[in-house]
DNA sequence: ACACAAAGTTAGGCTTACCTAATAATATTG
DNA sequence: CAATATTATTAGGTAAGCCTAACTTTGTGT
């Protein structure tokens, strides 16, 4: 049985592995985002190693076994549940939901997430557009993009963000833009690569570069140019 | 602020000193109902009464500050508020809430106890008729009674439990007798005190004076003569 | 290739929440 | 009231999960 303690260990790694750009979890990576020290981590990791949940070689990182790789997706659908479900059903903002599922993703009992997800209306993706695994650590997937890969007079739809800290959503929040709201493309400035979108009824902003690379969307008028 | 680990403490004090018979509570009642051993719950004390949540003096036994007080019924409030949210939002047996919502109830968020009981119907008593506090602390009362205290020929309607164990709900659940339901008292055995009921639909059981003390009921014919 | 920076590792220490065993205080009862 | 049983307390110990400081290994740039 995987202890608590273990999960956010496994959430913490996979997610680590699977942000686009880095291939290999490494300690300080990992001490980082958990807000520990590395002696703290190592000491875990090897704990985690003899639970045959991850291996560990400095040269490779840190690599989750099969088993490993199950609990992580399991962590992330409960996770991921608790957020759409304070979401739809308790009316928390997207920027609320991530704290409070923290503390309660750890109670356990499958029927219990099987049974908020069911009010949630069993959704694909959670409030900030993540993929939902179902109990086979299948993944829906989606195209999505960032903002940023944008080509002027492209008309697409917000599907996510790729982070989750109050700042970015209260800002998201306060300039109108949510999941699901269609973005019209109306400039791009070279200068800085920031980017002027239309949406809603007449409202606009210049996002800068920072932000649009973590607005992901996907394009709505087919043979879009818009990057990957 | 209080920790989590405290609230337990709380919780049990206040558990125990309302149970109508005990008195005061003492520190091996403490550590039988909390499941630990004396010396680590007289430790424990020791840092709660510097908290000022407690009094302790070996004469007097535990008694709770009126913080301490405050605290204990907010916490009740807490559990009582995921049990109901359990049983009637999700649809668990009340044979399955209490547990999980000791897991639950230690997530901290007063707007998220809210948002749960408003989903429930914020009813006055928890699914094992057990009374919700207010905010302020303030608990709805209700005239209840033991079925073992009845005279013959008595109507009297289910309104609580004494006793949460598995063992004790699934077998009212086997007998079919639930929260609301009327029973009429056929018969008293003198020679133990058991007592023959008929409820529903010509459902009817003879029930051990042991069972009968933890039902808890209220008559509905009016100048009853069951005692108290 | 060598010097410096970054990352990983070891050693040792702290706190919390638990425990057992032994002792002291208090109740119960013949 | 003395013997015994129950309850409370003290002393000392363990394991988990964190830490800092110091050292070692690895990577990088000139
Ligand atoms: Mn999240
Ligand atoms: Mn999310
Ligand atoms: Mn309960
Ligand atoms: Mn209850």
């Amino acid at each position: 049985m995987i202890k608590t303690s273990d999960e956010k260990y496994l959430k913490a790694i996979y997610q680590i592995s699977l942000a686009e750009n880095s291939s290999k979890a490494t300690i300080s990576e990992l001490a980082y985002y958990l807000d520990l020290k590395p002696p703290t981590v190592l000491e875990r990791l090897k704990i985690l190693q003899e639970e045959k949940l991850i291996t560990y070689k400095k040269a490779k990182g840190i690599v989750l076994t099969k088993i490993g790789e199950k609990e992580s997706l399991n962590v992330i659908r409960k996770h991921r549940i608790w957020e759409t479900f304070l979401h739809k059903v308790c009316k928390f903002s997207w920027s609320e939901v991530h704290e409070l599922a923290e503390q309660l993703q750890n109670a356990n009992s499958e029927k219990l997430i099987d049974r908020i997800y069911a009010l949630s209306g069993s959704p694909k993706f959670d409030p900030h557009g993540d993929p939902i695994p179902d109990k086979s650590g299948k993944l829906p997937t989606s195209e999505r993009r960032p903002l940023l890969n944008s080509v002027e007079g492209c008309k697409c739809v917000v599907l996510g963000v790729n982070e989750d800290s109050h700042d970015f959503l209260n800002y998201l929040t306060e300039l109108k833009i949510g999941l699901n709201d269609k973005l019209f493309v109306e400039k791009i400035f070279v200068f800085d690569g920031s980017i002027k979108v239309k949406y809603k009824n007449n409202e606009n902003a210049v996002l800068s570069s920072r932000v649009a690379e973590k607005i992901l969307v996907t394009c709505t008028k087919p043979n879009c140019t818009c990057k990957n």
